[in-house]
DNA sequence: TTAAGTTACGAAAACGATTAAGTAAAGACA
DNA sequence: TGTCTTTACTTAATCGTTTTCGTAACTTAA
């Protein structure tokens, strides 16, 4: 593939004098300049991203980290479209995304590199990190080290995140099924990360607020997007002498799992028995009944991760660690319906 | 961030030995090579990757062009199944994932590069193409360049392709229905693309070789994950004098929009009418009735694209150009029933 | 003892760019 | 006329590696 050096030669100029030609500088005559780019053309000259980085210590290169268990987190629909947009805000200001991983491929140079090993390796300009297990030491050393980094959905020191309100949108879901007439609401919730501990605590706290009562069998540990263990939760929910009319779910997919449970009893959504999911996947509209839910605003999450990213990679100095909260908004749907017991 | 020179300064060694030394070449003492090594640990060593492409002339990096329309293809469930079983074959055998774009970013390096200008300037060791317009001059320029190409579920001129077997999922599940009683079957098709085209013939085909009458009414065109358009020629065939017993949709999603159009009736699935999907997305095994598809092993299609794109990069004199058909399955659920009219 | 072979390292070029500093030529000005 | 600017380049160093070709020092064999 052509290079400078070629084009200096077929030009009569020197090195120096086609790179400045080719990046406009001001140095150089009009008449020079368009020589230089009519050789450039014509040899099907092609800058080289590899010398560039190494000459400017810039790869205009964003690492990802999304790791779903023992997947990608590719197919992860609401991660999935949180990268969506993050990789388009980045795209338009001129940066490209790899992806982070610590495969243990065997005899390659990425053998046996760490995550942060391989942010180093490749030279990312900055690093954003989603759908982790954020107690993994990986993890926990890619964010201390010294590459910009921006969380999704999960609060790290010192490093700017954006969060989801999720505490606020579980305060709405559950205030709008209050006003729909219900005093019986069960919390069906994912365990382990910061999200769902949040979940649950504005569940709580909420139901407080508005005089609910929530007996422990209510509430019930789930998985998140787990349909099998919807399922069952659902209907050890439905066996107890005084069961739910309404049941929150940890998203909409685990809500797919209560409506079959639900179904299969030969009961009526909304009409014997209301449920909510959390999410708003575009599925949850289309079913039927539409599924009330909390719809999450992926695309402005995934845009502002880059640019609060980006902005931190350009201007360090000024740059403020944030953390940023990304409103939620109930989706009525038809799931959940007025209750007049 | 520590380089080979300052290893080579701090043991006292030449550059070149320190390089040899860390690269476990043989003509290097162990005992050299423990103290580099230990020097590269205690100084924080990392390979700079952009140095070492600069050098070798390889990046062990694959470029991935997915483009949804208007979107990045990340949240086509169906596609983001076979980039992430694509990802970690690559990732095991070494490669990163980088995505391609053709974004006009303005003032960015990246600034109105076509997608081959785009892959070049990274330097991708090969390239893979999937849910893309194959009509769009720049990714025809892109397959006619001179990087390694597979493609995905698309034939094109001397570049290996994966495709999954279209034509005899089509034919085993329109033979499956045929088989459950079923003598007025419905097809509702996506347009446009090869793989449409496909589907379509080998409808048409397997209807003749199963004697089976096909109205034109019964053949609608539509779109794929087109909710709406699903919805409206579903009804278009209901509203038909000599309605068929089942319908086929484009996809699985397409097929939540005929079930929504059927319920609206007050009709029963699969009792009154059959339907059945195509793709084997987790969620259509999940709703009621369990979805009748055909399932698409995107985790195959995933890894031998990735194998064979590998197979390219490295052994690009034995190579083949193949076409690889990637075999489907009937996925019975329960959207198909018995017909006795 | 000497020639040949082995071992362990170093020197230097090269990959493809960027950029600070230097310089020749032309024009401006007193 | 001599000096000062400006213009339009060139020179050369540098980024971090890899890799070819030397070359000392030591070993082995005859």
């Amino acid at each position: 593939m052509a290079s400078l050096k070629d084009i200096a030669k077929e030009c009569g100029v020197s090195v120096a004098t086609v790179s400045k030609a080719l990046n406009d500088q001001a140095d150089i005559s009009s008449q020079t300049k368009e020589k230089v780019r009519a050789a450039a053309e014509r040899l099907g000259y092609s800058p080289n991203a590899a010398a560039i980085s190494l000459k400017t210590d810039r790869t205009e290169n964003i690492g990802v980290l999304f790791v779903d268990e023992a997947r990608s987190g590719l197919t992860h629909e609401f991660f999935a479209r949180i990268l969506d947009s993050f990789k388009r805000t980045a795209e338009a200001h001129g940066y490209d995304i790899t992806f982070i991983n610590s495969s243990s491929a065997n005899g390659s140079r990425l053998a046996r590199m760490s995550y942060l090993e391989h942010a180093r390796y490749r030279r990312f300009d900055g690093v954003v990190i989603a759908c982790v297990d954020f107690t993994d030491p990986e993890v926990i050393e890619l964010i201390g080290g010294e590459i910009p980094v921006v969380t999704i959905d999960h609060i790290f020191n010192n490093r700017t995140a954006i969060l989801s309100d999720n505490i606020g949108g579980v305060k709405d879901l559950t205030t709008y099924c209050y006003n729909k007439g219900h005093r019986k609401i069960a919390f069906i919730h994912g365990s382990k990360s910061t999200v769902a501990q949040n979940r649950l605590s504005s569940f709580y706290r909420t139901a407080e607020q508005l005089g609910l009562e929530v007996p422990d069998a209510y509430v019930i540990p789930s998985d998140y997007r787990n349909l099998e263990a919807a399922c069952r939760a659902t209907e050890q929910l439905l066996d107890l002498p005084d069961p739910p009319t309404c049941i929150l779910y940890p998203d909409d997919y685990s809500a797919f799992g209560g409506i079959k449970a639900i179904r299969r009893r030969g009961l009526r959504i909304p009409e014997d028995i209301s449920i909510a999911g959390f999410d708003g996947t575009p599925i949850a509209e289309q079913i039927d009944p539409r599924l009330t839910t909390v719809a999450q605003n992926t695309e402005e999450m995934g845009r502002l991760a880059a640019m609060h990213l980006i902005e931190e990679i350009r201007h360090p100095k000024t740059s403020l660690v944030e953390v940023i909260t990304v409103g939620t908004e109930v989706s009525p749907g038809e799931s959940v319906g007025t209750c007049r017991k």
